[in-house]
DNA sequence: CTTAATAGGACCAAGTCGGTCCAATTCCGT
DNA sequence: ACGGAATTGGACCGACTTGGTCCTATTAAG
């Protein structure tokens, strides 16, 4: 049980731009500084402007920012902004359709129910402004990792 | 964030052998009670006998049976049979090699271990004994969806 | 000895994931 | 006001993992 390598590069980049107070970040820039693929980046960026975690600013010097405070975004919000619902088995998937057959009278379901719950709300207790310190204390607020030459 | 449909069968599988008592249940009629594909039925109880949440008897009138009380065995122990450890970022898995570069000294990755700590708790702290009972109001204790004709 | 059941492979189709590329858009400098 | 560079936005694609099937060997009961 993992989640997918997007959603930790998402994290990493919204902590990134958590630094920049107000300045958009490019997605080169963002690439660059983290030594991160490109376009991954950049499809990054798009997907987390979708989710409306992320605002864009098309261009010449534009590039995104965060639409809230650090403290405002958890970890349960990036996850759900890439990899969608969190939503353990189908049948609490609401897009799902009743593929099992027993969906509507299924006892397991209400146990389902908590179990996600649960793990939604340890999702939802991290915050990108509790990842952030001990990386600043690494890197600095600005430069984390390479210097533009 | 979803696990994978295996896991959700295997939940079922074993919460359906805690109703049998001692008795083996041979992958055939799992497969034909629960409606579910029985080479699937069982690949999945070859894993969860190497895992050593069944044992299996061979031969005839053989089969797969509890080893632990099913309050003893939890949705997290099932995710992890099915599923492997549960490592949300790649730093988490022992088994990975350090691909991002600043592994060892990011201080991401303690928090990524509360958080991943925060998850596997939620998973333990459900066992087939939660899941079962409303199940078993539903289709009573041992031919629940089908009988054999 | 025959039958019924698991053990353990190899094997295959399909969906998803990670990644690349090109076109549409917007602001800056002149 | 205009040209051009910088940037986002979306279409596209290969590759790996997932879910599922099948076949053969092994083991135990009758």
């Amino acid at each position: 049980m993992k989640l997918s390598r997007l959603t930790d590069y998402a994290v990493i980049l919204l902590t990134k731009l958590s630094f920049a107070e107000g300045e958009p970040a490019s997605a080169a820039r963002l690439s660059e500084d983290l030594m991160l693929p490109q376009p991954t980046v950049s499809k990054l960026l798009k997907v987390l402007s979708k989710a409306a975690l992320v605002s864009s600013q098309r261009g010449a010097s534009g590039g995104y920012v965060l639409t809230r405070e650090a403290d405002a975004i958890s970890i349960g919000d990036v996850i759900v902004a890439i990899e969608g619902p969190v939503a353990l088995t189908a049948c609490i998937d609401e897009s799902e359709e009743d593929v099992c057959g027993v969906q509507s009278f299924c006892g397991m379901r209400g146990n389902w129910v908590v179990v996600n719950a649960a793990v939604s709300e340890a999702l939802n207790g991290v915050t990108l402004s509790d990842m952030a310190p001990a990386w600043m204390n690494m890197f600095g607020p600005l430069e984390p990792v390479a210097e533009k030459a």
